[in-house]
RNA sequence: GCUCCUUUCGUCUAGAGGCCCAGGACAUAGCCCUCUCAAGGCUGUAACACGGGUUCGAAUCCCGUAAGGAGCGCCA
């Protein structure tokens, strides 16, 4: 490449669908790219064969073009690149930095528990470092599949500069010999991520904190093959509430669970966007807005917690900002199926700015198409206090007028001296069970002046 | 156990030695507007984890402690 634009890539294994954390990796690595004009990449580590699964891929891909970040070029899966792992492999073997190790998962697993239960830290032992071609002979007639290990420097420093969190050095005596290649063929995380990030060119990394004591291990690699390193920048977590990991326990919703029960793309990414990210812009942006606002510069070292309620007032503010088609479309779901067309829009005209959820149309509905609603301890209360004479007033000047507000209540006004509160609240209690919703000019007119009337006699002879 | 990361209002955060008895946004409380809700306007409540240093001066630097998290996998 002449001149190094900046490439960012996204790279999820399929094994799961993509969760708030995932999704803000990708949006801030997009939004990296975005800013700077240059390239992200959609990278699919599908190396593990057991656990990953082509409808992830799927799912993850429609996610993100749901959130609004596209990738550029074709994507890249690692399935497909055993014989590219290979020739990297054989150069680190012909160089002497990795080795055959015929030590079984059985055998790690106790040596490890034996480190770990004498106070030390579970590294691989170095078992098969120093055997010689005999005894690699030997072990592999007992029908042992090796692996291949990194052989790591006995000492020394790694040292990188963190785009988040500055300067950070290793030990390389901490580290121990880990496996590049499994037994069964197939290249191993740290190997294939650093080398698939320098193929493709990519130049910087937005990833999760959880690899930051693991770039070390890449940079090793990356040295012995003399590849060009991107830039990491590790992101703290997102955790729960009360500060604990985000897990399904805490109620933590997938993407595609937040996106079925209608949540907005908009909301979450302008929500996203201030996890992790300082930003001075503090309204509801779309993503190309927050795309210039964004900068590395402004990443935050600290853990951050998902609040619930502040994705809901994202929600909020990205549902008034929806065009009425937009605003139909989204809360149609919900609506009875049996709905033509005309009443469907104008519902969705009346109650866009009032819903959260397309599910908090489901009231709506009952109300507008339904039974007349319940009314609470308090409603009852209005309703009495009010009493029967209102209502059939009510109910006369509806019939009288029809569902023109302006004349109906001019005429209940005259009829019962009622004004004010007075004469709206125990009306909008009457007609719709709720103390709050539209505007009761526009929700007498969708309700119909027949169901008005039939529902405000009925409750004038309930108390009379 | 070892290594690493983190710690400012309820939440997201600003803050790179004096501009900070700590600023903003959201949430929250009150008021205004209003038939209700929302929106909008105004006002308020509310935080530097703790303990030591360094310094004339520390939220900011150093050292401890505590709490939370990560890594040490033939998971990624």
């Amino acid at each position: 490449m002449i001149h190094p634009s900046i490439t960012t890539r996204f790279a999820p294994s399929p094994t799961g669908e993509l969760h708030l954390g995932n999704a803000r990796t990708a949006l801030f690595n997009w939004l990296l790219a975005e800013h700077n004009g240059g390239r992200f990449l959609l990278r699919i580590e599908d190396s593990d064969a057991e656990r990953s699964k082509p409808k992830f891929t799927k799912q993850i891909m429609e996610d993100l073009q749901w959130l609004g970040l596209s990738w550029d070029g074709e994507i890249l899966a690692q399935s497909q690149r055993g014989a590219v792992y290979r020739e990297a492999l054989d150069k680190l073997e012909r160089a002497g930095r990795v080795y055959p190790c015929y030590c079984t998962p059985l055998e790690i697993e106790v040596s490890r528990k034996l480190q770990l239960a004498s106070g030390r830290p579970p590294r691989y032992a170095g078992t098969c470092r120093t055997l010689n071609d005999s005894e690699r002979t030997a072990k592999l007639a007992e029908g042992r599949k090796p692996t291949l290990r990194f052989k790591v420097p006995d000492s020394g420093l790694i040292e990188f500069v963190d785009l988040v969190h500055g300067e950070q050095r290793f030990e390389s005596a901490d580290i121990g010999d880990f496996i590049v290649q499994r037994a069964d063929g197939s290249a191993a995380f740290f190997f294939s991520n650093v080398l698939d990030d320098a193929l493709s060119g990519v130049t910087t990394v937005l990833r999760g904190e959880d690899h930051l004591s693991n770039t070390s291990r890449q940079l090793l690699i990356a040295t012995a093959l003399e590849l060009k390193v991107p830039t990491y920048g590790h992101l703290s977590l997102i955790t729960a509430a009360d500060g604990s990991p985000l897990s399904k326990r805490h109620g933590a919703k997938s993407l595609r669970e937040l996106r079925e029960q209608g949540y907005l793309p908009k909301a979450l990414v302008n929500h996203l966007f201030r996890l992790g990210h300082s930003s001075d812009l503090h309204d509801l942006l779309d993503i190309q807005k927050l795309a210039v606002g964004f900068k590395p510069a402004h990443l935050v070292r600290s853990p951050a917690r998902f609040d619930p309620v502040q994705l809901e007032v994202w929600q909020r503010q990205a549902v008034h900002a929806l065009s009425s088609d937009e605003a139909l479309a989204w809360m149609r779901p919900q609506l009875p199926d049996t709905l033509d067309s005309a009443s469907a829009g104008a519902f969705a005209s009346v109650f866009h700015q009032n819903l959260l959820l397309p599910s908090d149309a489901a009231y709506w509905v009952q109300v507008v198409f339904g039974e007349p609603p319940e009314h609470d301890a308090e409603g009852i209360k209005l309703i009495r206090c009010a009493g029967p004479a209102f209502f059939k007033a009510a109910a006369a000047a509806i019939r009288m007028h029809g569902t023109d507000w302006k004349a109906v209540t001019t005429a209940i006004r005259e009829q019962t001296g009622r004004k004010g509160p007075e004469l709206f609240k125990p009306l909008r209690q009457a007609l719709t069970g709720r103390h709050d919703g539209p505007e009761l000019a526009r929700l007498l007119k969708i309700i119909t002046a027949a169901r008005a009337i039939a529902r405000l006699e009925r409750l004038s002879s309930a108390i009379a």
